[in-house]
RNA sequence: GCCGAGAUAGCCAAGGUGGUCACGGCGGAGGUCUGAAAAACCCCAGAUGCGUGUUCGACUCACGCUCUCGGCA
């Protein structure tokens, strides 16, 4: 298996198409983006041409039931208005890989959400529990200090183990009081978790992988480039056609930056420069976090581009 | 040229009888991360246009200068 993650706007796909070749390997997206159905533009879903070759003609030309092979694995897997989290990202990855180990291929995992990644190389704890959505509306409208209390009174424990960031994170907080009130809950988890589920022992990793910029000004010069780019391309017109087939805002599939901005600007609420404007600073400010938080990956080689 | 309004961090911006003054937001630096992650959150740095005066003390008051905006000419 061969694994390229780093920060956006840095090549990843291209490298990858690369050592697809080499490796007679196929691509497996783990960007939690482009995992959307109708997300294309933006999430920079678009390949180059030869790899559209791999398009099965739909059969017998009739209309396309056909799931779309872009030439990646794992794009367009729920619609825009559909929850999707790591966990469900591994649920969907294993059968994808094993469907790969069964026809000789090499996996190539390409994508920028460490957070998958870490999850499927390195497994979840096993004493978590699933999303439990009607519980998260109640607690969503709860202030931060009636989310820390209420977690004290269940589990103490936890709390003290969460770090300065997370005791006041209402959404790593809410996470925990979902994990300590549901009915298999552990009263008293270990400090750093429980045991997490190896999920990947089958594959060794033969290339990991992480593209960076060396240059910080280089990174923004490069994201307007290509918000200009995209731009051109049609993303205000494919966000006024999700928003015309019924997606809202509020959809976790367009609390996405460049959709978030766009959408603003078409309420009215952003001038076209402002809309543009953070659009460019989103996606700098979220290539530095992604480089922060891989960066304590050690099994990462970076490339300095 | 005259009248009025204003000049507070890279940008936007609040303030008060003169008392270590200096709210916020954006942007910037660094960080957190085990089922929402292109999310959510933590944290750090940085400012009173220039000069003179009044005063124990001026960002705040007075005068002058420079600049900006609006109006008159």
């Amino acid at each position: 298996m061969i694994v390229i993650t780093g920060q956006t706007a840095t090549g990843k796909t291209k490298l990858a198409l690369e050592l697809a070749e080499k490796y007679n390997g196929e691509l497996v997206n783990f960007d939690s983006r482009q995992i959307y159905k109708y997300l294309d533009i933006i999430t920079g879903k678009d390949l180059p041409s030869t790899s559209e070759v791999k398009d099965p003609p739909a059969g017998g030309g009739k209309t396309s039931e056909v799931i779309k092979f872009k030439g990646v694995w794992l794009y367009d897997v729920v619609t825009p208005d559909q929850y999707f989290s790591s966990y469900d990202f591994v649920e969907k990855l294993k059968p994808v890989i094993e469907d790969l180990k069964k026809r000789g291929k090499t996996p190539i995992l390409v994508g920028g959400t460490y957070l998958y990644l870490k999850h499927f190389l390195y497994g979840i704890d096993i004493n978590n529990s699933p999303p439990n959505f009607k519980l998260r509306e109640k607690l969503n409208t709860m202030s931060v200090v009636d989310l820390q209390k209420k977690l004290i009174s269940l589990t103490p424990n936890v709390f003290e183990n969460m770090n300065h960031s997370d005791q006041l994170n209402p959404r790593r907080l809410i996470r925990k009081i979902e994990i300590a009130s549901s009915t298999s809950a552990v009263k008293d988890p270990p400090a750093g978790g429980g045991k997490t589920a190896e999920v990947n022992k089958d594959w060794p990793i033969k290339l990991f992988i992480g593209l960076r910029y060396q240059d910080k000004s280089k990174l923004r010069q490069i994201i307007i480039k290509r918000v200009e780019e995209r731009l051109k391309n049609g993303a205000i017109d494919e966000v006024k056609n999700i928003l015309k087939m019924g997606y809202k805002v509020s959809d976790p599939g367009l609390k996405t930056i460049g959709y978030t901005q766009i959408i603003k600007y078409l309420k009215k609420e952003f001038t076209k420069e402002k809309a543009i404007e953070d659009w460019i600073n989103k996606e700098v400010q979220y290539a530095k976090r992604q480089l922060t938080f891989m960066k304590k990956d050690k099994n990462i080689s970076w490339k300095d581009i």
